[in-house]
DNA sequence: GCTTTGACACTAA
DNA sequence: CTTAGTGCCAAAG
């Protein structure tokens, strides 16, 4: 078990997105949609706010229309990071979600 | 405790 | 394609 409860919005964004393997992105709506919210923005919000930049990878959160969406280094920051990570972006910023959205069905 | 802000999503024109 | 408008929610001021 987990004490999932007892904790901030962000703190949750943050966990969800721990939960995402290296090479996979996530959509801000489909992390709102895991945390049962419509929360969009607020998602962001929390990754804008960057606490841990590097414990954890805010850079695998895209925008739902497959877009890298920003980033708080820059949109270019983040492009570089995904690519690391063996995500395949365009030279126009688009991913490929139907080969590296990953599903929150843990 | 209300107002403003924001790394979003969606629809309409 | 771009611009504008609406909805959504939480954090910060």
């Amino acid at each position: 078990m987990k004490s999932n409860a007892c904790k901030s919005f962000d703190e949750r964004c943050y966990d969800l997105l721990l939960k995402i393997p290296k090479g996979k992105v996530a959509t801000y709506k489909k992390m709102a949609e895991a945390l049962d919210t419509k929360a969009y923005r607020a998602v962001g919000q929390a990754m804008n706010r960057n606490p841990n930049l590097v414990t954890v990878p805010c850079h695998r959160v895209v925008n739902s229309n497959g877009e890298v969406g920003g980033y708080a280094e820059g949109s270019a920051r983040k492009i570089e990071l995904l690519r690391e990570e063996g995500v395949e972006v365009s030279d126009n910023g688009q991913i490929n979600l139907f080969e590296f959205l990953h599903s929150f069905s843990d």
